[in-house]
Formats: structure tokens, C-alpha cells, sequence
DNA sequence: AAGATGTTCACCCAGATGGGTGAATATTGC
DNA sequence: GCAATATTCACCCATCTGGGTGAACATCTT
């Protein structure tokens, strides 16, 4: 599932910082690494993090590198989270009918 | 960021399922490691980080230990994802916007 | 051709992770 | 008191991670 990958590179601060810097458009490794107190190279190796987890596309111009955020990942992320909860408030409902049909146990008994 | 410790305990898919099984209600340790084909030792283990992320809670009773599945860092997750998709959004309008003012970029030439 | 710029590659390091095993601890039940 | 059960603790191991550095490579500029 590549909802292992997703969330893992969201885990990190850092990574997320830069998925959301790159929501405002196109940058190269320098924009984006000159925001963050790290080393160009660490940058570069989130960058690729974020790539591996298709959150981030790649086009290189020239001797410089373009990146480009990419939604659809995170549409899926928030499809498995909205599913789960959705299965969970409807194991609460089930919950509840059982309690509420204890609440009157004579009712098989008592026609 | 608890958001940190969410992702990072979601990531895995083990932690997923274990966390979906025990929105089915309360559990054992045992109850839970008997669906995985790995030892117990390594389900106690991904429990400890589901605590650490506050999606498990833990209730001893006696030599048994109950475990309970916390909704609420998932709601947090959710809002960070919606967050994050609405500020896209705002900007992608900003974008097409801006496309489809300079899809006549004669209109304050010719007035 | 030579230098400056943008990016990655190949390492090093400390620490976390996910799996395992065997022993320790706590509780229940006889 | 003693055996079985439920769980964790203390390790071992290979791998991944997030940070660093210095060198290599590719490209632009002069």
C-alpha cells in the first residue's frame, strides 16, 4: 500500500514544511532548502523521500531542478482516514443500538 | 507536533490494522497478537507506540491489560489533512485566477 | 577554457526501528 | 505453595533515518 510511504514522509516535520512550501508552486532544491537551519544535502534527501512517496514530481531544466507538489497522495490519506473513522462511527452506532436494545430485555418476552 | 507521533505510528501497517482491530472495542494483548504472524513481544511493542501517539489507550486489569482505541488524534490527522488541501485549494483558485486574468491581458490597454 | 552555480553521490555517525529470543514479573487457579 | 497464563524487560541483530562533510558531475556564464 503506498499509504505506508505517505505517512511516513509526512512524519517529519521538515518534509512537511516543504510539501506545503511547494503547494504555492514550483521551486528548485536551493528555494527551498534556504528556508530550512539544515544543509542543502538533507534537504536533498527529503526531497527524495517526498518523491519516493509520490508527493513530490521533479523536472529538471538545465542544472536546475524543479519541483512540484503533487495532491493525489494526500487525497488518498485523507480517503483512508475519512474510511476509517466512518467505519468506526458506524461500529459506535452498532454499539449503541446493542445498548439500547438491552436497555429493554424483556421485549422477546413479554409479546 | 503530535502530529509527529500520529504519522509515524500510522506508517506502518501492522500499527494500521492493530489500530482498526481495536476500534472493534476493548482487547487483550494476546487478543490482538493472535491475528499477526509475528510474536507477541513485537505486537507489545507496536501497542507501546501506538500509546506514544495517543490512538491506544491501556487499562490493567489484573494480569490482563485492555486496550482501547482513541479516536481523537485521527480527528487531528483529518484536520491537518483538510487544512492543508483547503490552503491548495485557495491557492490553485489563485492560480487559475491569475490564468484567466492574463487570458486578456489587454484589458486595461483598451479600456 | 575556466570559473561559478545547482545538485547529487559517497561516505561517516549516532540513534531509532522492527524483528527475534529468553528471562523476569504479576496474577489467577488449583 | 505451585503451575499456568499474560505481559513486559533486557538483550541481539540488520536496516533505516536524519544530520553532517567533501568530492564529483552537469550546466551556465564569461
Amino acid at each position: 500500500m503506498s499509504l505506508d510511504h505517505t505517512l511516513s514522509a509526512l512524519a517529519d516535520p521538515t518534509r512537511r514544511a516543504i510539501f506545503q512550501r511547494l503547494s504555492g508552486g514550483e521551486a528548485r532544491v536551493t528555494d527551498v532548502a534556504e528556508r530550512f537551519p539544515i544543509s542543502l544535502n538533507s534537504v536533498s534527501k527529503h526531497i527524495r523521500v517526498l518523491e519516493r512517496a509520490g508527493l513530490v514530481h521533479r523536472r529538471v531544466a538545465g542544472r536546475e531542478h524543479l519541483l512540484t507538489a503533487d495532491r493525489r497522495p494526500l487525497d488518498e490519506l485523507a480517503a483512508w482516514v475519512e474510511q476509517t473513522r466512518a467505519f468506526w462511527s458506524s461500529r459506535l452506532d452498532a454499539l449503541e443500538a446493542l445498548l439500547a436494545a438491552e436497555d429493554d430485555p424483556e421485549c422477546k418476552e413479554q409479546p
